[in-house]
RNA sequence: GGCGACGUAGCCAAGUGGUUAAGGCGGAGGUCUGCAAAACCUCUAUUCACCGGUUCGAAUCCGGUCGUCGCCUCCA
């Protein structure tokens, strides 16, 4: 398996140093709902995870909650609540939307408030070796006693302009020094250090965390893009130099961002669709879908038409997922090996992973077991079926059904004097029903489906008679009602979605 | 200004020196159906932003032009 390395720009084969991949992500700092930005992030990362898991590694994943930073302390105060109340809510509704997609949990997920001990041994360590000093109550790095600082950015020190955000801070040896330590101000949260009141900076805590849960030197480091500089830089010039080990990370991974309308998706130029909203019109597999489609390391264009692309082509692998009944007659064809998937599947995901080659392989077999269904040989492509459900797994796919409510009309079931007592008159209040019933939270499944197959009931009586016409108004009532009506070899089925 | 990425069919998107340029969505036709729906089948880029060059051979390598985006500041 080779995997693309921003430190050397190469594509590197992965070897991990033990028997267990020691992987840490940079987490979310949670002060608002997270983003689509987010979502492509975690969810390439649980990719990773879930193909190595399936390549037979054994894996250690961490991956930080930053609960205590500018922008958290600022937004907490706009809303009047404590920064742990904050933190802890939108923790809670990161948590539900990454359920909500299927992103397996991390092993750990330490929060920056609950690491200040070891924050401050690391920033201590780090002025005893020479390579940090405190100023003010402040501890900054000193950024020009790392020979090679800026390799990861592949930058240096003097093609980086200090920009005003970097300068302004007199106390500073040299503009391009960062914090470690930042002492408090008024009404901020603080700790106790060596160095007064203060509260960490934003690089250390992912430095003290790797170095606490997984280790000096780690496999993966992950995140995106946006976090190589000065975030990723940073964290290397303090771990490196902390612990005199090099390297820090074996193979630094970063993933494209998600742009929206011709721009970067993001909290601070505030334009963003958050996952929730995302969710209210897709299926989790869509947005998997839209993400995995594209190469991780590309940006990702964010818009209703490809997610409802995406939304179209997770429908169809549904139905490979769960197949229906057979249509037709047809011979068993000539089936080609489903062991070919599986190495199509692992030479693309073996290749940087490869996720559009891998979803591709999944669509081939979709129609592979599709076209069985339909001509009543299921039974011979079992193999076929384990792989579909084994890829798909991989990729994080659940691919149930989408439906809330469905049903099949049976015409032995309904009592043929309800349906010719609802022919007349009764069968547009029948309907009306069936509409305040949809649109009535309370209303329960049960008494929607004996509505709606008493319809049902009623069409098939028509269509029995030809009167097709006065079938068709049924049908298209309910379709109108959101209601998918399929007439089958084995009778008429139904379903809804929402 | 510095560093980097990208420009492939109506849309999304793989492919980075050599058989017919993956796959999805959409579209057209067909099978099935009373008609539909779903699924399936067939078709849908002689061509890879543009101009030069290297090569027996380039979407793929090199140079230039145009265009888009990212990082250099909080950010997945």
């Amino acid at each position: 398996m080779k995997v693309y390395n921003t430190l050397s720009r190469k594509k590197e084969e992965f070897v991990p140093q033990g028997d267990e991949v020691t992987m840490y992500v940079c987490g979310v700092n949670p002060y608002s709902d997270a983003h689509i930005g987010h979502a492509m992030s975690y969810i390439f990362f649980d990719v990773v995870r879930r193909y190595l898991h399936f390549r037979g590694h054994r894996l250690r994943h961490v991956q930080n909650i930053t609960d205590i930073e500018d922008n958290i302390i600022a937004t907490a105060n706009r809303l009047g609540k404590s920064v742990p109340e904050l933190t802890q809510e939108y923790t809670k509704r990161y948590d539900e939307d990454m359920a909500a997609l299927n992103v397996l949990r991390a092993d750990e997920y330490p929060r920056a408030m609950g690491e200040i001990e070891k924050i401050i041994e690391v920033t201590r360590g780090l002025i005893d070796k020479g390579f940090a000093y405190a100023v003010g109550g402040s501890v900054y790095f000193r950024v020009r006693k790392v020979p090679d600082y800026g390799k990861l950015s592949h930058r240096t020190l003097e093609a980086m302009e200090p920009s005003e955000g970097a300068i302004g801070n007199e106390e500073k040896e040299d503009a391009m020094d960062f914090a470690l330590w930042k002492a408090a101000k008024p009404d901020e949260p603080s700790w106790d250090s060596p160095w007064g009141q203060g509260r960490p900076g934003w690089h250390i805590e992912c430095s003290a965390m790797s170095l606490k849960y997984l280790g000096e030197t780690i496999d993966i480091h992950g995140g995106g893009q946006d976090l190589i500089f000065p975030h990723h830089e940073n964290e290397i010039a303090q771990s490196e130099s902390f612990t005199g080990k090099k390297p820090f990370v074996r193979y630094w991974l970063h993933n494209g961002m998600v742009q929206l309308r011709q721009q970067k998706m993001s909290k601070s130029l505030g334009n963003l669709i958050t996952i929730r909203e995302a969710l209210e019109k897709y299926s989790p597999d869509a947005i998997r879908i839209f993400v995995l489609n594209s190469h991780y390391r590309s940006p990702l264009t964010y818009s209703e038409e490809v997610l409802e692309a995406a939304e179209r082509g997770a429908d169809r692998l549904r139905q490979a997922a769960n197949p229906g009944r057979p249509s037709f007659k047809g011979e068993v064809e000539e089936l080609p090996d489903a062991r070919a998937y599986y190495e199509r599947f692992e030479t693309a995901m073996d290749d940087d992973l490869n996720t559009p080659q891998a979803i591709a392989v999944l669509f081939d077999l979709a129609s592979i077991i599709n076209r069985a269904a339909n001509l009543d040989y299921l039974d011979k492509v079992d193999q076929h079926r384990i792989t579909f459900r084994d890829i798909a797994g991989v990729l994080g796919l659940k691919l149930e059904p989408t439906d809330v409510i469905s049903g099949q009309v049976d015409l032995e079931e309904i009592d043929s004097e309800d349906i010719a007592a609802t022919r007349g008159e009764k069968l547009d209040l029948l309907l009306s029903n069936i509409e305040n019933a949809v649109k009535d939270p309370d209303m329960g499944i049960d008494s929607i489906r004996g509505y709606v197959n008493l319809a049902l009931g009623v069409r098939d009586s028509l269509r029995k008679e030809r009167q097709y016409q006065r079938a068709d108004e049924i049908r298209d009532k309910l379709t109108s009602l959101g209601f998918t009506v399929e007439d089958t070899p084995q009778g008429t089925e139904w379903k809804r979605k929402r």
